[in-house]
DNA sequence: TGTGGTGTACCGTCCAGACGGTAGAGTTCA
DNA sequence: TGAACTCTACCGTCTGGACGGTACACCACA
């Protein structure tokens, strides 16, 4: 592994263990097995470390995402759906989740990289669609998967399998393709 | 107004408007118009202003939604009715949402605090409601209402006034009370 | 009525340690 | 040889928190 990957993956492991505070270059740099020095030549700065980290996580979204929606033979909705199954996932891993929450709150700017991301797939879903009521569904059904994101990162609900499983269906049936709106 | 909550009001406005690296116990003195020794007296450690701020944050949130909830002259699903209503609100006002995320991620134990409030509204609307499906629909605009919060105080999607709209009036529909699960 | 005592609220200063970042020498390898 | 990379040592600044002190309200009792 790059020396570069292997200090973002530390800066996530720091921040999820440890909470926001704990965030300094010297732990991530002991935490990667890297000198301070070292760090800094690869990221000169604070901010560079935690641009990368942010760039990192949702470089890493982006792919699962894309290789759902790849897998799905339709195109409409395939976005949402490929959204709601990412989120589901049984290996979900919180790390990079809590990690990329931490960097966003200490570097509000790195907001701007989500957007970029998000608005993509918003694309990517809107284009091949004809009906504008499917649209809205297709958004709630995401935004109902943020807030499930949000919601297991931060462990907020406790949620039973069975409870997240017909929750998983519901959302999965209203991004369906051939909806008949049910 | 108290010192105690001029003091918490002070530490969401800079935690909002500077972000968390800047909030340290001399920033939020200095706009609370109190000394660091006064501060200090009335939160002991960072951590218990900390504390307090998401308990205010939270408290807020819950009276806000208690009072919709009474003006609601159905039960069932209530709360997630008044959820979606509070979160779309015009006057949302970013502050409090921006400095709650922020506390909790410079310390991650105050989801605790969330965990709790959350827990008394699904109460809420589970107590009322014969038909198991009827709260999965609940669940899920519950969540959309959180992803809706995040994305507003996040800024992540670029929502028109019109799709908004759009989304609420789904939102409410699938928290109807006099649900055909259309 | 006055005097001493107690508790609450608040102030400003000080300090050890941690922080982000710099400087420059050393190492590895194409 | 030189460029890419990594190291240790160090600097100036800022931070959380401790601390000693002030102001004032209240109360007991002589």
């Amino acid at each position: 592994m790059s020396a570069r990957s292997r200090i973002t993956e530390g800066a996530m492991t720091v921040a999820a263990r440890d909470g926001v505070g704990a965030l300094t270059l010297e732990a991530v740099a002991a935490e990667s097995d890297v000198s301070k020095g070292g760090l800094l030549y690869h990221f000169a700065t604070k901010e560079a470390l935690l641009y990368g980290l942010v760039r990192d996580c949702l470089d890493r979204w982006s792919a699962d995402l894309s290789e759902r929606i790849d897998r799905d033979p339709d195109p409409a909705g395939a976005a949402a759906r490929a959204y709601v199954a990412a989120v589901a996932a049984p290996d979900h891993d919180p790390i990079r989740e809590t990690a990329l929450l931490a960097a966003t709150a200490l570097e509000p700017t790195t907001a701007d990289l989500w957007r970029e991301t998000a608005a993509e797939w918003t694309a990517a879903d809107a284009t091949p669609l004809a009906d504008p009521d499917r649209l809205i569904d297709l958004l709630l059904v995401r935004l109902a998967a943020d807030g499930l994101w949000l919601a297991r990162t931060l462990d907020i609900y406790d949620l039973t399998d069975e409870r997240l499983g017909a929750l998983v269906d519901r959302m999965q049936q209203l991004a369906a393709a051939e909806s008949d709106t049910t």
